[in-house]
DNA sequence: ATTAATACCTACCCTAAGGGGAGTGTCAAT
DNA sequence: ATTGACACTCCCCTTAGGGTAGGTATTAAT
């Protein structure tokens, strides 16, 4: 019989852990003095000890661990727990290779974030534009085409609307766009406007802060990013408009969201 | 100016968050109402939002956003952070490999554990038996010798003596081995004891409940569960007596404890 | 103006696996 | 009898928020 001091120098386990493994009904002593309270234990308990530390090495709950000890079929929790741990090396690597790209100093100004974007009911319009001044001018048609057909639908609040380009490549002419608002239901189809439900994505997703025509550097940022950090392109990506010239006078405070759909490669 | 609520559907990030990081100091409210203390946000504050998030999804801790935000160098805290991924990656890829090896099979009845044996001071004496039958002697004699030249040297309390087999191979006759014993200082070396402090280590360790004629059971597998998963042996295979003839008279209870000095490969 | 539904507030407790420390009791040796 | 080492219980602490309770504010519908 050992006390509790010399049973944690044999195992080498403290004795904070001896206790709590009590506490836990992992490993009770062989032998608890009533009056002082003193735990004893016997080599015996060497063997169920190992096997607890074991289990714990290989990162198995306390609670699992009683399972097991307990006639729980081990290899389902073997099976649970090598789950766990092949999502955690996945998101290892991919800090690993986040913080890699930080240190080879390739992100000047723009924090890129992964996000879950939300499924939600939206109307859409497609069109081609002759260059980018007719924007807004496609947006607001869009807009009141809609409010033709569909008098009762509501935008979403907080706004959410977005411009995505089409055309496989950059072009300032003829550009293929499509306009789409979140709204509150489904609304009833016309001609140019057509509603839907958009399923939940993940997006790599960058704010670009300012005028317009910077733009292109936050595409490029995170294009870059994205290649880089072993992810793909699933959709067209949202050029999502937060702040713009209806509701900010300085140019500078304009604010503008890219969404680029992905998944891990 | 937006509520919490929208501002967290605007930014996808839950308002028990952000009201966290307004209590660890790393997003204010642009403004908050005095008399009902609600928060009110502005779109500006979204890119500080990113940045947090964005460091946050790289794993870096509350407190080192903090010292980011402030004006902390962010290379020395990542290159900290890319070491402790590192070893949270050769962690898990350790646990990995061990669970694959449960679930092949291959573990019968022993539960290998890695330990960290602490440094401590030992007597040794090497020499060469005819046969396993002189074991006993060996140690008697050892203990003999050195008590006759260091009469005040004391065994450490529990005790830790072992036996390491020198020679390469397995072998039945004239096996050279060494029988070391801890003990609380170092004494003078005689022509056949000789004392050192052995340097902390790791090892996988077994324990072997029984008689020694099925301790090469234990042996063999740990030697097998070293190779596979990626560990090498750095020193002599420790065997450690913790319940033998001396103190247990049924077979049944002796208790020896395989150390197998090891690291990483 | 009243009422009901939301939205928001603070305050408190919870997580996993022990670690640290305070205050007190026990044991063996001096 | 005293001292030092060891053991006991009890309580608080760790991360990054999540959950809930009880109370107030705002808004829309009546």
């Amino acid at each position: 019989m050992y006390r509790i001091g010399e049973f944690s120098t044999l195992s080498k386990t403290t004795i904070k852990t001896l206790r709590y493994y009590e506490k836990e009904r992992l490993l009770i002593p062989s032998f608890v003095d009533e009056v002082t309270g003193y735990r004893f234990y016997e080599t015996k308990q060497l063997l169920v000890l190992s096997k607890i530390i074991s289990l714990r090495q290989i990162g198995m709950s306390i609670d699992d661990i009683r399972k097991i000890l307990n006639g729980y079929n081990i290899n389902v929790l073997l099976k649970q727990r090598k789950k766990e741990l092949e999502t955690e090396l996945s998101i290892s690597k991919d800090q690993l290779s986040r913080i890699n790209y930080l240190l080879e100093g390739k992100n000047m100004k723009y924090e890129p974030i992964i996000k879950q974007l939300p499924e939600c009911f939206i109307y859409y319009k497609k069109g081609i534009i002759k260059d980018f001044s007719e924007i807004t001018n496609f947006i607001l048609s869009s807009s009141d085409e809609c409010r033709k057909t569909n008098p009762n639908i509501k935008c979403i609040e907080p706004d959410y609307c977005y411009i995505s380009y089409l055309d496989g490549e950059y072009k300032d002419k003829d550009i293929e766009i499509m306009y789409a608002q979140a709204v509150n239901e489904l609304g009833i189809d016309s001609t140019t406007i057509k509603f839907m439900k958009t399923p939940s994505i993940n997006a790599v997703c960058v704010y670009h802060k300012g005028e317009y025509s910077k733009l292109g550097e936050a595409y490029s940022f995170i294009i870059n990013w994205i290649s880089e950090n072993g992810y793909e392109i699933i959709e067209p990506i949202r050029e999502r408009y937060i702040d713009g010239m209806w509701n900010k006078d300085n140019m500078e405070d304009w604010l503008t969201e890219i969404q680029v759909p992905v998944r891990k490669k």
